[in-house]
DNA sequence: CCCTTCGCCTGAACCGGTTTAGTGCTCGTC
DNA sequence: GACGAGCACTAAACCGGTTCAGGCGAAGGG
């Protein structure tokens, strides 16, 4: 036999009909000990298992889940969080044996690839990322009828089940150690605001630096990216008296990239500036310093996703689940404030 | 109607049969113009598409791809490569409407998730990325009858089609343009040998060491990891009067962490040290020196990889592809070789 | 002893496409 | 005006499973 098995060749082989394989297959009751032993053991012999697509065709469900990502290549590339949360959704879907389509695709075509998705019926739902203000795709979910979990805070998930870990109390956190430390400018370097999480992450600066009784510093756009990191750095760091004496990132990559940029100005960090980020990722404990961050369970957080999607696609609803929240890992990036603000640093470079 | 559009639906609606519906999808001749033009505004009337898993049934084909990591966690989320891969992968694929699978797994359950990949007939070929020394992965895809293609060179791919870029090149022209700089001493802090990149590497190295009439200098394990790079720059840095002058890293991770250790051990990069990885991440250009490094367009290698699959897929077999080589993008922690190498900075910290 | 009940298993329809053999029709040809 | 060719299209089988309505024989009840 070169073409592989089919479930008749199990049948033939175990002597019996084809639907006592599959109701083998499916542990269903109805079939003595003795016969589902037998069966299976055909199938175990011929190496026998069932095609997926013939599965999803029959019983109308296609085993898997759809994963869009529609960032731009290099935002997806610098983050550790994607790679962590698709393998903890792969950690529940792989035990049914279910499968994980990822789509990556640019911005401006991700409406049309939900659409596919949807019409195509090759998922039988989806995890919704990097939620923005005003995401239209909740809506378009419930047009497509789609079954769809949200991947962050459930506000803007309009209805739909939403999984979330909340950021908040790390930034909370870094802006209240910090004001111990004595920071009384502390900056904000923040993601772009048309993402919900980013703009989450900046209220909870802002939240925090009012309840330390300060007055919210500046904050810059750093887009998330390195280089958006490095100019919102050096434009906070020609601010001269005035400049902010810590810099709270919405991310480790500007993090990192603005470390690098105040010591390449001359300051010490975190001598005349303190810096924290946020991802944790794992170059976080080897910079120079060691930049303080705040670690999230990206893997627990794609188990729980595929979970509460899984509910939602044979329920027809779940819960909103509530993660741990981030915790915020104190690095050498942080020190005490300057005593007084020196000016410019000089350029010991 | 509350189901899903059938073909019959369209065919219905077209008033032909359904057969007809489907030569007209499929632009398949043998059908009048009119008649098609009319069948095919009936499915966009209706948004008909045709059901992937009924197609797959039907064709015997899964029109998906897979794509299996068996990278720890933290090791692929530090990684732009796959990130960017996957998106030129996606590029070819989505094109036609095809899909990709990826699963993540553990090293350990390799061989079982690409038997499971074969038998299930989910994907119709897959990448095999990462080679390691001795892989079985191409006898296992020759057992398991299921098209692959080799992404990486074509010596370990056993007879499968190879999809390759070559990185000597550019750890060949770092070691050529530190000798130029005065460089003696170049250490090489490596991969884990049992990757066939990472052996590929540290044998470029070698190789340009010897064309360069320098004596290969040490080679000390870093894993890939930020981790790694930094306990073997400890290790180097440690050597006293020996110590090389200038270390290439396997990767930009390793290198970064390496760059961080040897300046909070008081170093100067590039003063004291010169530093090269590879990769090219996001954050090279952006760290204190930026860091000299090397890119590879990992976005058309994964589009090649994916072009080359389906040719083995639809026709059995295809062509070696040889990408164009990675190239050295020199930055500031590449510089001249210390006069006489200082022993022990002074920690000036 | 006959009739139900129940446990175990089978046959056939069905999922939604593709594909092949074949039908009916028109046209050109000798 | 019969015949073969060619065009436009259809009917039915098929892909490989699942599912549901029975069938059959043995056990149990009256």
């Amino acid at each position: 036999m070169d073409r592989r098995p089919t479930i008749a060749d199990v049948a033939k082989l175990a002597g019996v009909s084809r639907s006592a394989v599959s109701f083998a297959l499916n542990d269903r009751p109805g079939l003595a000990q003795e016969t589902r032993r037998r069966i299976l053991a055909a199938a175990a012999e011929l190496g026998w298992r069932p095609s997926r697509p013939a599965q999803a065709l029959s019983r109308g469900k296609a085993g898997a889940l759809g994963l869009v990502l529609a960032r731009e290549t290099d935002l997806i590339g610098a983050d550790p969080f994607f790679p962590a949360f698709i393998a903890g959704v792969e950690s529940v879907l792989s035990r049914r044996g279910d499968a994980l389509v990822l789509h990556v695709t640019d911005p401006a075509d991700e409406a049309a690839t939900y659409r596919r998705l949807a019409v195509d019926r090759r998922v039988d739902g989806v995890l919704l990322t990097d939620l923005r203000v005003d995401d239209r795709r909740p809506a378009l979910m419930a047009e497509l009828g789609l079954p769809a979990v949200v991947v962050g805070d459930p506000e803007g998930a309009q209805g739909l089940c939403a999984v979330s870990l909340d950021d908040r109390p790390a930034f909370a956190a870094a802006v209240r150690e910090l004001a111990a430390l004595g920071h009384r400018r502390i900056a904000h370097v923040a993601g772009p605001q048309e993402f919900r999480h980013a703009r989450r992450r900046r209220e909870a600066w802002e939240q925090a630096m009012r309840a330390a009784g300060l007055e919210p510093g500046p904050v810059l756009p750093g887009g998330f990216t390195a280089e958006g990191g490095a100019n919102a750095t050096l434009e906070l760091l020609a601010r001269g008296a005035d400049r902010p004496t810590a810099v709270i990132y919405a991310n480790d990559l500007s993090a990192t990239a603005g470390l690098a940029v105040a010591q390449r100005q001359g300051f010490t960090v975190p001598g005349d500036l303190s810096v924290v980020g946020y991802d944790d990722t794992p170059l976080a404990a080897y910079t120079h310093p060691p930049l303080a961050s705040a670690r999230a369970d990206a893997q627990g957080w794609g188990a729980a996703a595929a979970r509460a999607l899984d509910e939602v696609i044979t329920a027809g609803r779940a819960d909103h689940v509530e993660l741990a929240p981030a915790e915020l890992r104190m690095r050498g990036s942080m020190g005490p404030a300057p005593e007084a603000p020196s000016g410019a640093a000089s350029s010991t470079h």
